[in-house]
This record gives C-alpha cells, sequence and structure tokens, in this order.
DNA sequence: GTGCAAAACATCGTATACAATCTTGCCACC
DNA sequence: GGTGGCAAGATTGTATACGATGTTTTGCAC
C-alpha cells in the first residue's frame, strides 16, 4: 500500500479513544451487524466499551455527522434509518461523483494499484464462494472496498473521505431496501471497470461505473415503509 | 425561500447548544473574522459564550470534521491552516461536483427559484459597491451562497451539505493564498451561468461553471509558505 | 554566556455528578 | 371501562473535577 493510493492519511496513529469507538461502531454499521433503527444508548455504547458516557457520546455524535446514526434531543441515538428519499440522494451523490474520481484515479494509476485492485477482486470473488455470516459481512465490506480505493488512488483525500460517507450509507441502505441476496455490488462488474480502465478506454469505464451504480439502485425496493412506527419493528 | 430549495433542512429549530456555537464559529471562519491558524481553545471558546468546555469542545470537534479547525492532540484546536495541497484538493473537488449540482438543478429549477438567484445576485452586488469590513464580509457570505443555492435547488441535501463544507474550506483558502483584493468569486460570472440556465443552455452553463471556478483558483497564490512558524504570524 | 534539565504552567482527555427533558406506568375520575 | 393527568423512572444535556500530556520558563552547571 505505498502506492499513488493512500497519499494523504498520515495522521498520528493514536486515535483518541471516542475515535476508536467511532471506527469500532461505524464498522458494525457498516457490516451490518447493527440494523438501521437500533437504538445506541450513551449509557450502552459506554459500557460496551468501558468507557465513560463522555466518549460514548463524542462518538455518536461523530457518527451522527457522517449520516450514519441520527440523534435525536432528548430520546437518544439510533443507527440511522434512511428515508426512500434519502436512499436516492445517496446513490444520485455516487452517480454524480464516481464518474469524475473515476477519472481522475485514471489519470494517476500505476501498475502497482491495478495489482492491488485485482488482488481486492480476487478477494471478493474468493468470499462471494463462501458460506457464513463472517463472510457475507467480509464480502460487503471488500465489495464497498472497490469503490473507496479508486477514491483513494485518485489522490483527494476530500473526495475520499465523502465517498466513505456515501459507500457506508449505501450498505445501509441495501441493508434497508435491498431484494436480492446477492447483497453487495455485482463482482464482475468491478472487473470490467478496471479493464476498461487498463485499456485506456475512460469514456466506457465511466459508463461502465453509471451502469454499475445503477444496477445496485435497481436491486432496492424504494417503497415507503409505513413512516410511522418505523421503529417499532427493532423493539418488538 | 418556499421553492424547489430547501426542501431539506426541516430539523428541529432547538438546536442543542454546541450547534449554536458551531454555527457561531463557522460563520466566523467564513466571513474571515477569524484568521487560518488562530488558536481556539477550549476554555476561551467555552468563556466566550458562556458555556462550559464541554460544549466548546463539542463545537470544536463538529468544525475539525469539516475541516474548518484542526485540533491537535494535547496542543488545542486552531482555524484550519490548508495547504497548498488541500487548497488544490478543494478546488478539485469542486470543478467535481459542481457542474454536476448545476445539471441536477437545473432539471428542477422553479421560475421561483431563478428570481430568488437574481435577487441573491442583486444583493452581491451592492454589497460589492460599498465599502467598509461588513459589507466585504456580507459580500463574501453572498458569494458562496450562489453556489449553495443551486445546491438547494439540486434537491440533494447530501451534495448540500458537501458544497457548503467546500465553499466554507474555500473560504479559508481564499483568505490565505488569495492575491487579488476582488475577495469573491467574479460577480458577473454568476449572473451568465444563471442567464445560461434559463436559456436551456446547460453544457455551456457547465462550462461557464468550471470556467468560473478555474478564475477564482487562479487567483490564488498556492506557494508553500513555511510550514513552521507559522501560527506566529497571529499571535504577534 | 550558553546549553540542558527539571519544575511550573497551560491545555487537553476522560470521568463523574447534577439538572432538564422525555417516556412510562399507575391511579383517580369521568 | 376508558381517559386524563400525575408521578416515577430512564435518558440525554451540561457542568465541574481530576488526571495526563505538551510547552514554556527558570535555574543551575559548565
Amino acid at each position: 500500500m505505498k502506492s499513488a493510493a493512500k497519499a494523504q492519511q498520515a495522521e498520528d496513529s493514536a486515535e483518541t479513544g471516542a475515535q476508536q469507538i467511532r471506527d469500532a461502531i461505524r464498522e458494525a454499521i457498516v457490516e451490518r451487524r447493527l440494523s438501521p433503527g437500533t437504538k445506541l444508548s450513551e449509557s450502552d455504547v459506554g459500557n460496551l466499551f468501558n468507557v465513560s458516557r463522555t466518549l460514548a457520546r463524542a462518538a455518536l455524535q461523530a457518527l451522527s455527522y457522517e449520516g450514519l446514526v441520527s440523534v435525536e434531543k432528548n430520546r437518544g441515538a439510533f443507527v440511522a434509518y434512511p428515508s426512500p428519499d434519502e436512499a436516492r440522494q445517496i446513490f444520485s451523490a455516487r452517480r454524480l461523483v464516481e464518474p469524475g474520481i473515476l477519472r481522475e484515479a485514471a489519470a494517476r494509476i500505476t501498475p502497482d494499484d491495478i495489482t492491488h485492485l485485482r488482488q481486492l477482486l480476487l478477494e471478493e470473488g474468493r468470499l462471494m464462494s463462501e458460506r457464513g455470516q463472517t463472510a457475507r459481512r467480509a464480502e460487503i465490506k471488500a465489495s464497498g472496498d472497490f469503490h473507496l480505493m479508486l477514491a483513494a488512488i485518485s489522490g483527494n483525500s476530500i473526495m475520499q473521505r465523502f465517498m466513505e460517507e456515501l459507500v457506508a450509507r449505501s450498505s445501509l441502505v441495501i441493508a434497508l431496501y435491498g431484494q436480492s441476496t446477492a447483497s453487495s455490488c455485482g463482482h464482475s462488474e468491478h472487473g470490467d471497470i478496471i479493464s476498461a480502465i487498463e485499456a485506456d478506454e475512460l469514456d466506457r469505464a465511466c459508463q461502465l461505473m453509471l451502469d454499475h451504480i445503477a444496477h445496485i439502485e435497481a436491486d432496492l425496493d424504494l417503497r415507503e415503509r409505513k413512516s410511522l412506527g418505523l421503529k417499532e419493528a427493532f423493539e418488538l
């Protein structure tokens, strides 16, 4: 991992407690160990990680800023439960930025990067064939990592962070509205995109990316769940 | 303000203290009352707003997440001092997303929205001709508001929030590296973009937007300031 | 006079404590 | 029996307190 990717991301290794908790919860959400709508009370989170409410609260507020949890005043924090409209906005945003990211990434990509991308795909394919919850979770993560790696290669850490947010929130949306069992994105499409980049067919790569995002979105059933009483589903 | 714009932004009016402080500081940064590098100690901020360090800290951490302040472990928070590289990334991100936002906005724009945009422009022009610090500050804000309003019209609250971040950070970059006295963006270019939208010449509008961003960037002198001793400039 | 070391200071990191607000369950009253 | 209100519990909002870490200053030795 010393290629054009990850040019940024220097920041001191010593994360300040709250950040560790934030990352842990985020990972749990992205890997769907935490379902949308589950309550994340400050005390519970604090007890779980053996820290005070202060840190738990800080972590939850950070996640709130990323759109992964929603904190309701005087009521508590919950794993975000994106509305169909929100879901559409998330994918609309991805359609908006990912082609651009792809173009920038293609301009700076190194053979090393391509190797790593293909490695990621291999891993992803391996996980897809495996059975079991843990493999499924790892697959979800790997599938998102493809998009994140492109963002990393683009060399723009701002867009990278934005993509991290979008991918994480996409995971929530798919957990909520996804229909097919093939939870994540179509694996082969990732490979096609890489090939198009390698072949320097940039326009085609962008189109493939748009199609790819459209395919993910097409698998969603974005009908409004009863807007009231949505959280009861978890408390029953 | 009841047009296609601001479809979102419902959230309870009762902001939770920390958010008020965050907004106040952000406004101060965007309007350049706070210079890059200025120290924002938790105690000082707390005293200033007559709240405890707890809230001050929360506000600073939120701003840190937006990239407007950088908190250094055990050292304190400072108004962000974007490096030339960061500055380039910010504008690169804007070139990446603003044409897309413009396209979406054009697709949903109402006559009402156009009226408001032109109103904004009028206000901006008026402020440009005025003298004085407060007018200058208002002008800076108005200039950014044009871009933000387009994002609002696009109806995508995620992109809107992202643009808010980018515009705010742009203000910091311009404060640091801007050369011409005409601090903000070229006023007339905003009008040209609106006209192009009205005329349904979408491609031209996008090109104008790209040119516009390029013009802002061209006014910057992105040479590395001595990385050490940057904060002394404010403490002397 | 210069350089290093140690202590004093300032600031952040985290925990705990109390107040405000919302929810829930119970009881009286209609 | 149902409904309204009131009180008890739970949870968040904010403040204060203490410990940890980094910075600066001071004092001593060379």
